[in-house]
RNA sequence: GGGGCGAUGGCGGAAUCGGCAGACGCAAUGGACUUAAAAUCCAUCGGUGGCAACACCGUGAGGGUUCGACCCCCUCUCGCCCCACCA
């Protein structure tokens, strides 16, 4: 398959066309694969033949629970089911005759690959962006094991079913949130489409504010409070701190606290973050002094307050917040109204907070008479003045949990040392193997299963030579997913990531196709290790950002309308498909289904109708082939027209309305040619060739063989898009709409560059259209040229 | 609660900049071929009225702008997706 390899520094001009690379499952290959991937290629191949050199890379993200999993059942090892499993997919990617550089395949599971990952860990910790702390995970009380996010279903581990609880491990975290608002910012360099700048600038979660200090009466603490409504301070009536908060150790002597605390413990995260649950809490013993007014303040404790957004604790403003509000009324808590609202002088405040923006600020000191908007910064700003507080800005991403409790991951390259503290391993040992061994079970303390083997966690400290220990953690599926991008820019790299002239030709990614589920998680984790990579110079200066478009396809549905689900018995299996109806069939049908990114279900006889246009094209090139004349004009002119409809389709993604202008023209071809009479043309080779060189990236078989029946030499994924010849086009005779008060009366048909003059004579002497005229004082006639001719009458 | 998107025949969907609504495909109906079936081919296929020519209505609902609106503006209804006790 050498034909489609990419050239490094080639005088084409590049295109680098992105597809995300799959987890490779021992299932095979799914529908939505086939759909991702038939998307990529029609857009490759089509780029190739204008004469791009285009970088359509594959590889496997193969690190990963499932395979960890079947590895342990089977009692096989994670490397030989991996191999297995790539195996069967590129059979079947070959099968539905995708374009792949296979020589520049990546292997997040090769050490040769994984060995940069690692580096590039090393270089997040020698930066100060990866660290250790306590950080409750998703446990596992059934498996004994820590589970990621992504593991939990609905509160529940994914491999057994038991509810998940929470639990706190020592763990990597990376600082991600160091980046938000570059990567906020960097988005603007992007075009991506609306809705994922959005998902993206959402999930970073920005929020403005101001940072406010409460002194806790009769002690030296104070108590910090994050909030986006200052102006609603002189409302604060008791303050609320998370279980998790650093004062509550203090407190946990009184019983009432202790019993809350470790109920809340107990509690899983699911539980926690459930909205409609009642706002329940205890009251802490302690209270603090309002800042402003002196008021006391009881200091309670609730954990609908997270411990891991702002600072763990709030000032609770019960008349504007329907949280806050809540909990006053479940605890007799006093409600103070700082705001009126415009709207409603008589506004309740005992049923229910106002939580709205439009009204006027009340009881309020240096603020009164303001609106919210106007008393936010007035507010901060008279916090300053008095030293109480700052602006502060909050963020709802989070930092990024980069430890888990598995085997089959890239292990975390650090080293314990008791007197020096954590090291990495040096660069010259890059990169730290797997090591092979005989279990993969977890281990009942949660710790990974490379925690058992003690020859390989036993290593001297790297700095002093004492005794050391390997962390035995490993990192997240995202971590080989972060950066493969530019490794297929140059796979065999030893000595560098990729080489950094390589980079410069390659990137950025012009087209990046994935599915939406990817839009924040994904791509924002890959985005951070990016613009990290473009802060330590090992990526071009000039490329701020890796990806310059994202695409994301769509999501196909079981025949049910539902989604497809191995329980629900409606998935569908591509390559049953393919050996059925051919893969041309499969390929075309998934593309014509509508756009490449709606949701649509799978319909068996549709794509029976898709298997039918291409026999008929196929039929209708055997049959015509050998007529070595000259075409008739309609037939030249149509598909002369069909190369620039398809290309400009093509390119904007729209295949599935390319692929209905090839059933049009064929349809057009075979009215011309089969039907009697003086209409009669005939078809010649030249125009069956170019037509199959239309449908190449979309039915590359298909086309093939057509081709090569219409006399076609070599092959004709090697030739180049045909030239759209305009001439021919104004040969056509063009159909104008004629309207009388803009209803549509009839047309009439005339020849490019006819006068506005003559249109409208031969309108006039239309009799369908005269009638309308008849009688009528025409008082404007509003052409538009070659398209619609309207008369106003009265 | 926040954000994004959408609503067009029986179905999936077309319609470049506001200019022939329903391309293309599926399903359906009638017919040809066949001993029969499959395959293939031909015809019809938004609604109402009409033998027909043709006319009127029609892009979720209501209003507006315009010579002309699926498309732009306002109000509303419904649906999908993502995020969500985020202070």
């Amino acid at each position: 398959m050498a034909e489609f390899q990419a050239e490094d520094f080639s005088e084409k001009q590049k295109i680098y066309v992105l597809t995300e690379f799959p987890y490779p499952s021992g299932s095979g290959l799914h529908i939505g694969h086939a759909f991702t991937y038939t998307g990529g290629d029609v857009y490759a191949r089509f780029q190739r033949m204008q004469g791009r050199n285009v970088l359509f890379p594959i590889g496997w993200d193969a690190f990963g629970l499932p395979t960890e999993n079947y590895a342990i059942r089977t009692g096989q090892k994670p490397q030989d089911v991996t191999k297995t499993n790539t195996e069967n997919y590129r059979e079947q990617m070959n099968a539905l005759g995708f374009s792949f550089d296979w020589s520049r395949v990546v292997n997040t599971t090769d050490p040769t690959y994984y060995k940069w990952t690692q580096w590039i860990f090393v270089k997040l910790f020698e930066q100060g962006l990866a660290y250790k702390a306590e950080m409750p995970i998703n446990w596992c009380p059934s498996c004994k094991v820590g589970l990621a996010n992504e593991e939990v279903i609905n509160g529940h581990c994914e491999r057994c079913g038991t509810e998940v609880t929470r639990r706190r491990i020592s763990q990597w975290v990376v600082r991600i949130t160091q980046y938000a608002d570059r990567l906020i910012a960097g988005l603007e360099q992007t075009e991506f489409i609306e809705k994922v700048k959005a998902a993206q600038v959402n999930w970073i979660g920005r929020s403005q504010g101001a940072q406010i200090r409460f002194q806790v009466n009769d002690r030296d603490d104070s108590l910090e409070i994050f909030t986006t409504r200052p102006d609603t301070l002189w409302g604060c009536t008791f303050m609320v701190i998370a279980p998790e908060h650093a004062l509550v150790p203090e407190v946990m002597d009184r019983p009432e606290v202790a019993e809350y605390v470790e109920g809340s413990r107990k509690r899983s995260e699911l539980e926690r973050t459930e909205a409609s649950r009642p706002k329940e809490g205890v009251f802490s013993g302690l209270t603090a002094r309002h800042p402003a007014t002196n008021r006391e303040l009881p200091i309670w404790i609730s954990d609908f307050v997270l411990p891991s957004y702002g600072t763990g604790a709030i000032m609770a403003v019960p008349a504007h917040d329907d949280r806050d509000h809540q909990f006053a009324l479940r605890y007799g808590l006093p409600i103070q109204p700082v705001i009126l609202p415009d709207a409603d002088a008589e506004w309740d405040f005992s049923k229910a907070a106002y939580t709205g923006m439009e009204g006027r600020v009340v009881n309020s000191g240096p603020i009164d008479g303001l609106s919210p908007s106007d008393a936010i910064p007035v507010s901060i700003d008279w916090l300053a003045s008095q030293g109480l507080g700052e602006r502060a800005v909050s963020y709802h991403l989070r930092d990024w949990i980069f430890s888990r409790q598995h085997y089959w991951g890239e292990p975390i390259p650090m080293i314990y040392c008791r007197e020096c503290g954590w090291n990495p391993v040096p660069e010259d040992q890059l990169p730290v193997l797997l090591p092979e061994v005989e279990r993969y079970e977890p281990t009942d303390t949660g710790e990974s299963p490379l925690a058992n083997i003690p020859g390989w966690v036993d290593v001297p400290c790297p700095r002093c030579g004492g005794p050391g220990r390997r962390e035995t953690d490993t990192m997240p599926n995202w971590a080989g997913s972060d950066w493969y991008f530019l490794r297929y820019c140059d796979p065999h790299n030893d000595g560098a990531l990729a080489d950094m002239d390589k980079l410069r030709y390659w990137m950025p990614v012009d087209v990046y196709i994935g599915g939406d589920e990817h839009n924040t998680l994904h791509l924002l984790y890959s985005r951070f290790i990016y613009q990290f990579l473009h802060d330590l110079g090992v990526v071009p200066p000039e490329y701020p950002e890796p990806y310059r478009r994202r695409l994301s396809h769509g999501v196909i549905l079981g025949p049910d309308g539902q989604r497809m689900s191995k329980s629900r018995g409606n998935v569908i299996v591509p390559q049953e498909y393919v050996d059925q109806y051919g893969a041309d069939s499969v390929r075309v049908y998934l593309l014509f289904m509508g756009p490449y990114d709606a949701t649509m279900a799978w319909n068996e006889r549709a794509l029976l109708g898709v298997r039918r246009f291409l026999d008929r094209f196929h039929r209708f090139v055997r049959d015509h082939a050998g007529q070595g004349e000259e075409s008739g004009p309609g037939v030249r002119a149509a598909v002369n027209r069909l190369g620039k409809d398809v290309a400009e389709d093509t390119a904007s993604f729209k295949y599935n309305t390319a692929i209905a202008h090839m059933m049009e023209t064929l349809n057009r071809l075979q009215d011309l040619a089969e039907s009697g009479g003086d209409q009669r043309e005939r078809v010649a080779e030249h125009e069956l060739r170019t037509f199959s060189q239309i449908l190449a990236p979309y039915a590359p078989f298909t086309a093939e063989s057509c081709w090569q029946l219409a006399g076609g030499e070599n092959s004709v994924h090697k030739t180049s898009w045909p030239v759209y010849d305009p001439a021919l086009e104004l040969e056509e005779l063009v159909t104008i709409a004629i309207q009388v008060n803009g209803k549509l009366r009839g047309t009439v048909d005339v020849p490019h560059q006819t006068a506005e003059a003559e249109i409208r004579r031969l309108a006039e002497s239309q009799p369908g259209i005269a009638k309308f005229l008849h009688d009528r004082e025409v008082t404007k006639v509003i052409y538009v040229p070659m398209r619609t001719m309207n008369f106003v009458v009265k």
